[in-house]
DNA sequence: CAACATATTCATCATCTGTTGAAATATTTT
DNA sequence: AAAATATTTCAACAGATGATGAATATGTTG
């Protein structure tokens, strides 16, 4: 019996050979909780999206509080690894010269990478984790369990670049960001609305080239010069 | 039968007296919607926290869905009227010479004020919109509807105190501002946990005196200034 | 009081929900 | 090829879900 342990691979497709039904329920699943949230998705409709029976889903991944959490796990390392990669590489070039400009590119090119890779599978796991951070129900645990360790050591890096800030700042900072972020991944096509076709949420090239000036700026006009106390 | 028209006072509250059972149906919709989502809440959940009996609900507001976009409505009117009238008061105070600052303070103070009225509702509505925002299945046409028209009248705004601005990065700009706020409205309580006590989700007074002039900095450097085409 | 309209409760429906155990099939190991 | 293990299907469950129509209560108006 599998008793739904991780595989090696962190489910993730390592071969070209067609997806196997653990595989795609996984897919299917991501798709749909990204779209419609935990409770808006039934076991059938993942299973049916998958191809499958619904039995094979408890049966691979335990209950679907299980399922959801393993949705959110497989492509979290990926964004970890590929962040923290980034922020070691712009620390060994700038030292302590570091600049929030470069924390913050660092900390915001592998979700650009990502999102604009076409990837539909990124695409979704984008949108699901937005879900989760705006979620009063999830976000505090879940992004606290696998996002926090990597953000810590971004919030280090910013009080190199921003050696006198209040720590407070910069946590409201880093939430802004965050906030601004989260709506780009949401990808829920409002501002194409509001724009009237002039802007397209889906246009993430656009959408990150502007978001890192705009959020160093802020950056700069909080977290630097006389600081009143809070 | 009452056909679950809206009445004419917008479903708010006037009186003092203890709130009718329609009332009090709206208000736990409300709060429970705010924090699972629509498909996380249940009619017998919301008549149960009303303490009335749950054909009372369909009896009143028709179908889940019609109950769904009544909780949105309701307050929706206030926060546009509050925010109209403050962009009046800052457009006929300075007239042509109004400044970044001036529009996105007209835009944020009147949430700052609801949510550090202390009432409850409100904080459950704000909690409410941010979900929707973020939602791929509501944000686009719920947002549309009801905030939209009053969102044109603050971009116009914007060109004035912006007058050689691309429209596109006022859109994205916006879009930002949107995300910062609509993080803070979500009040998750996630800043709590990653800053380890030393921030808190429902210290709105920081959250909004900061994210003014984060978004004003980003504004002005997106929008001012030499704008290569995109 | 009588009539009428509105509000509220009660009982019930067909359908869907997550989950499980047993049976059947496929894959790997011996 | 036999044994053992892992996967997949089938059938069924107890309980919950949104919705509705009939019955009862409450309030309003003539």
């Amino acid at each position: 019996m599998s008793q739904y342990a991780s595989n090696k691979t962190g489910e993730m497709a390592t071969t070209n050979r067609p997806p196997s039904k653990r595989h795609r329920i996984l897919d299917a699943a991501e798709e749909l909780f990204a779209i419609h949230g935990y409770d808006g998705v039934t076991l059938r409709q993942i299973a049916d999206k998958a191809g499958v029976d619904v039995a094979l889903v408890s049966y691979h991944y335990g209950k679907k509080r299980d399922l959801f959490e393993a949705t959110f796990f497989r492509r979290a390392q990926v964004v970890n690894d590929m962040r923290l990669q980034s922020l070691l590489e712009i620390r060994a070039e700038m030292g302590d010269r570091i600049r929030v400009e470069d924390i913050v590119t660092a900390f915001l090119v592998p979700l650009r990478q990502l999102q604009l890779s076409g990837d539909k599978g990124w695409q979704n796991y984008c949108a699901l984790v937005a879900y989760i951070n705006t979620s009063s129900v999830w976000g505090k645990e879940l992004m606290h369990r696998n996002f926090d360790p990597l953000i810590s050591h971004y919030i280090k890096a910013f009080r190199i670049a921003l050696p006198d800030v209040q720590p407070q700042r910069l946590y409201w900072c880093y939430h802004y960001l965050s906030g601004a972020l989260t709506l780009t991944m949401a990808n829920t096509g409002r501002i194409d609305r509001l724009s009237d076709g002039l802007c397209s949420s889906s246009d993430f090239e656009t959408a990150y080239d502007l978001m890192i000036p705009f959020v160093v700026a802020g950056f700069e006009r909080i977290c630097t010069g006389a600081q009143r106390p809070l």
